[in-house]
DNA sequence: CTGTGGTCCTGTATGC
DNA sequence: TGCATACAGGACCACA
């Protein structure tokens, strides 16, 4: 669920408290999370205690925070991967995978419900993790060369839906807000790039930045410095959703029916009204 | 190289 | 009531 917004509001929640920390000591309650670690437990725990750490940063929906200037604790939200602090004598929740103690007393929990996060340590990576180079720059980030994204997405006979999902295309929109993007643009998810226009294509991109600005602006109000939500259920969703997750229910701009159709073992929903096949 | 579809995970909802 | 199945889905990888 976590996607750019959440995993910006994550960000800056972790920017916020982490800053000249220094990571006492790492518990690792469960090893999943760290399956990207070559080296594993040990190597995520001894890369990490002792290092002072740095303001998050992030490239899509991977977020890093910079260890000792050099190097990178890496993380993924996956589906519903969370970060909070707390008091180490506070109870744990459910499903609370790793434990950083920090130097000020309090503690650093990584929490995932279904293990789709991950947790790394990127020696080096302190700058840019090598391991994310792949990932392509995010709509948010003024680096991205928009030209060059259009006419990617225009020579490719990929359905519309999963290029937006590409994060080595561009980075940072998932299920939700490739669906949301669609609608607004009144393009089918199944159109292949190559048949899309330029300008569609832009407009494809330029409301999919809009719809994760407003997500953004949402997820915002409801931060708490003590307790990084991120799975995304600030309210935002139910309010101001105009297509996914409402298979059924009246498109809110023609009041046709909304469609869910299988996508690739998942969904996708778009009005059959507005977003027509070409 | 491009494009496609399976896999990992667990909690909740639904169906028989 | 109880068990089985569907569903949620981001990233990655195998394969055509």
């Amino acid at each position: 669920m976590p996607e750019l917004p959440e995993v910006e509001v994550v960000r800056s929640g972790l920017a916020g408290h982490l800053p000249g920390r220094i990571v006492r000591r790492v518990g690792v309650l469960h090893p999943r999370p760290l399956r990207r670690q070559p080296d594993g437990v040990e190597g995520f725990v001894a890369g990490l205690e002792g290092g002072r750490l740095g303001e998050a940063r992030r490239r899509g929906k991977f977020l890093w925070v910079p260890v000792a200037d050099r190097d990178a604790l890496v993380g993924h939200l996956g589906m519903s991967g969370q970060f909070r602090v707390d008091q180490p004598s506070a109870p744990l929740a459910a499903n609370t995978r790793i434990l950083f103690d920090l130097d000020d007393g309090s503690q650093l929990r990584f929490v995932d419900q279904r293990m789709f996060g991950a947790l790394w340590f990127s020696p080096g990576g302190a700058e840019l993790p090598p391991e994310l180079s792949h990932v392509a720059l995010d709509l948010f980030d003024s680096s991205l060369d928009k030209a060059a994204l259009v006419a990617r997405i225009r020579s490719s006979g990929s359905e519309i839906k999963r290029l937006l999902l590409n994060q080595q295309l561009v980075s940072g929109i998932g299920n939700i807000y490739a669906d949301e993007a669609l609608w607004a643009a009144r393009v089918h998810p199944g159109t292949p790039g190559a048949r899309l226009s330029a300008r569609t294509v832009g407009i494809v991109l330029e409301q999919a930045t809009e719809v994760m600005t407003a997500a953004l602006a949402q997820g915002g109000t409801s931060f708490d410095a003590l307790y990084v939500n991120v799975n995304g259920s600030s309210g935002y969703f139910s309010r101001a959703l105009n297509a996914y997750g409402r298979e059924g229910l009246p498109c809110p701009r023609c009041g046709d029916a909304i469609r869910r159709v299988a996508f690739t073992n998942r969904s996708s929903h778009y009005c059959p009204r507005c977003q027509r096949r070409r």
